[in-house]
DNA sequence: GCCTGGCACTCTGCGCGTGCGAGTGCCAGC
DNA sequence: GCTGGCACTCGCACGCGCAGAGTGCCAGGC
C-alpha cells in the first residue's frame, strides 16, 4: 500500500505532466507543490512509485511520467469530476436550445464537447433499442409499391420502400395504418414483434402476404437501426497530440473511421456515470494511446445511446470528465423536451 | 509561349515529383525520361520555366518543384483523365451496388473514393434543389400537433413537426394530405411555391390558419435543406501530406470540419466535367497548399450534388480525376435505378 | 526510522564546424 | 541552339563537446 504522501507525489506527477506534457523532475515537483519535504525524499518516493509501475522515465536521468496504471490510479482515487462553471452551464443550455431538429442536436453536441474539451467528440446517435414507436406511416407508392416510414420518440425518422406482390387497395392500406399505429404507437421496439405477430390473420387471403411483407420490413427496420450511427467532430484537435505525429495520429484516425471499432468502445462502457478507459485498456490498437472519456445520455431517467471524447492519456481528466457529465447531461433535457 | 521540349520538361518535372516528393534536378530528369537532350539544356529550360513561375527552386541549389501556376499548365495542358481499368471499374459497381439506403450510397461513396485516391474524400447529399417531391405525407401526432414528413426523389427523407394553432380534424387533414399531394408529386421543389399558393382558399375559414402554417413549414424544409450536408472520409491519409506536420495538417482538418467551407468549396466548381482547384486558387485559407479535384454527380443527366477529394497539391492528377469521375458516374446510376 | 544535503554519474539536446554531394549558372566550342 | 566542362553555392549529415537537468546513493541529523 502506497503512503499518503506517495499518493500525492502521484497526483503531483500527473498534474503537472498534463499541464507541462513534458517529465517531470523531483525538483520541479517540490518547487510546484507544497509536500513539505526536500527533493530527495521525492526522489525516494518516485523509485518506490516507479517499482510499483505507476510512472516511468523515459530515458535514464530524465523525469518521470505517468504510466497507464498510473493514470488509472489518478482518476480512481486521487482526482475528482470538475464541476462546469455556472457560466459554462449556461452556454453549454444556449448552445444546445439553438438546436432544430435531431440531426442538429447531435451536431451541435458533437462541437460543443469539441470545444469545451478540446479533444475529438464522438456522439452516438440515440438508439432505437430503447426508444418507443410515436408513429408508424404508411404511404402507396404505385399499385404494388409501400413506402414505410417509422418514427421514434427521440425524433428519428427511418423510411424503407416495400414491393408487394399484389397490388395493395386503398381501403386495406388505411386499414393496415391505424391497426398498426393501435397496436404499436408509444411502444417499445422491442415489444413490437410479438405486439404484431397475428396481425395478418385480421386480413383477407389475398393481403396477407403484403401485410407479412410490410410487417417483416418494419421489424428488419427496428433491428437495423441499432447498427447505430455516430458523427464525430474535433479532429483538429489531434494536431495537439504529441511531438511524433505521424505515428501517433495516423492510427488514430484510422481507428475514428471504422465506426464500428468506436461503436464497440462505447458500447463496453457500461458503468451508469462516467467511464474512462485509458490506454491499453482500449481493445484496439489504434487507440493504445489514447483514453476514451464517455458516458450515457438519455431523454427519460434512462440512457439511450452514449458520448464521450477520444483524447491523448495525458489528458485533463478532471475537466474532461466534468464537461463530458455536464453536455451528456444537457443533451438528454433538450431531447426530452422534444 | 513555351516551346513543346519546354512543357515536356514542365510535364517530367511534375510527373517526377509527384512521384518521388523530392526536388528534381537537370540530371535525374534526362535519366529517367528520353528527352533527347543534355542536362545542361534542360537546365536552361528549367531556368525559363522557374521565369515564368511555373517551378520554384526552394533553396538555392536545390532540384525544382513545381508552383501551383506550374501545376495549373500540367492540369490544363500536358495531363490527361487516366481512365479507370476494367477490374477498377467492376469493383466500383460490385462496392457501391449493395449499398441499402441513401446514407449507405453516400457512405459507401466516400470510402471507396478514399481508398481509390489515398486521400480524404468529400460527398455531398444529393441536394434537394433539383429534385422532385416523391410524396408529402401528414401525420397527427396530437389534436394540434402534426408532423410533415416529405419523401424526395433521391430517397430523402424530412420531417418537422408543426404546431397548429387550432385542432385539425381527421377529415380535414385526410383533404389536405390529397389536395397537397396531387398538386406537388413529381413536381421540382423550385415549382413547389407556386403549385401550393392558393391552397388555403379550399379549406373552411377555421382551418386556414392550420393550413398556412403547414404550407410555409414545407416551403421552409425545402429552402433549408439546401443547406446541404456531406460526408467525409479517409481523413488518415492526411498523414501521408509532408514532412512539416503540424502546421500543414491542422488548418486542413480544420477546413473539413467547416462543412459551410466545403460546400461553398464545391459549389463554386461550375464546370460540367472534374474541375481542379489548385492550392492559393481555393480561397480558404487552410487550404492553400491543397487541391480539390470535384465533379457533379446526379441520378439522371443533370448534377443534383458534388463529390471530390482534398489532397495535396503535390498529387497524381491524371489518377485522381479519373478515379472521381468514374465514381461520379456509377453513384449517378446506382442512384437513377433506386 | 525517516528525512535531508551533497556528490558523482548519466543522458539528452544544442550549437558548431566540417566535408560531401547534388545541383546550378555560365561560358566557350561545335 | 545544343553540349560538355567548370567553378560555385548550399543544404545536410556527421562528429564533437558542453551545459543542464535529473537521478541514485550515501552519510549524517532529527
Amino acid at each position: 500500500m502506497l503512503s499518503e504522501r506517495r499518493l500525492q507525489v502521484l497526483r503531483a506527477i500527473v498534474q503537472d505532466y498534463v499541464g507541462t506534457e513534458e517529465p517531470v523532475g523531483s525538483k520541479a515537483l517540490t518547487e510546484r507543490h507544497s509536500l513539505g519535504v526536500s527533493p530527495a525524499t521525492v526522489r525516494n518516493d518516485m523509485a518506490a512509485l516507479e517499482d510499483e509501475g505507476y510512472i516511468a522515465q523515459p530515458h535514464t536521468s530524465a523525469g518521470r511520467i505517468p504510466t497507464d496504471k498510473g493514470y488509472r490510479l489518478f482518476v480512481d482515487k486521487l482526482a475528482g469530476v470538475k464541476p462546469m462553471t455556472g457560466p459554462e452551464r449556461r452556454a453549454i443550455q444556449n448552445f444546445l436550445e439553438g438546436a432544430v431538429d435531431l440531426d442538429d442536436v447531435v451536431a451541435r453536441t458533437v462541437r460543443l464537447l469539441a470545444q469545451l474539451t478540446r479533444q475529438v467528440a464522438v456522439v452516438q446517435y440515440p438508439s432505437l433499442t430503447r426508444s418507443t414507436v410515436r408513429h408508424v406511416e404508411l404511404l402507396s407508392l404505385a399499385p404494388a409499391r409501400l413506402m414505410l416510414v417509422l418514427i421514434t420518440d427521440t425524433g428519428r425518422v427511418e423510411q424503407r420502400v416495400v414491393d408487394c406482390a399484389a397490388p395493395f387497395g386503398d381501403a386495406s392500406l388505411a386499414d393496415l395504418r391505424a391497426r398498426l399505429n393501435s397496436r404499436v404507437a408509444n411502444r417499445r421496439f422491442a415489444d413490437v414483434p410479438s405486439l404484431v405477430e397475428d396481425l395478418p390473420e385480421a386480413f383477407e387471403h389475398e393481403d396477407r402476404g403484403t401485410v407479412s411483407t410490410v410487417l417483416s420490413t418494419l421489424l428488419e427496420t427496428l433491428v437495423e437501426e441499432n447498427e447505430e450511427r455516430l458523427m464525430i467532430g474535433g479532429t483538429a484537435n489531434l494536431t495537439r497530440f504529441g511531438h511524433d505525429f505521424p505515428l501517433t495520429i495516423r492510427p488514430v484516425l484510422e481507428a475514428l473511421e471504422e465506426q464500428v471499432v468506436l461503436l464497440k468502445l462505447l458500447g463496453e462502457a457500461q458503468d451508469p456515470g462516467v467511464t474512462v478507459r485509458i490506454g491499453h485498456e482500449n481493445a484496439h490498437a489504434g487507440l493504445n494511446s489514447t483514453s476514451v472519456v464517455s458516458v450515457g445520455y438519455g431523454s427519460g431517467g434512462e440512457a439511450v445511446a452514449k458520448l464521450g471524447v477520444v483524447g491523448p492519456t495525458r489528458m485533463d481528466y478532471p475537466g474532461t470528465m466534468g464537461a463530458v457529465r455536464a453536455v451528456a447531461r444537457y443533451v438528454g433535457q433538450i431531447l426530452a423536451e422534444s
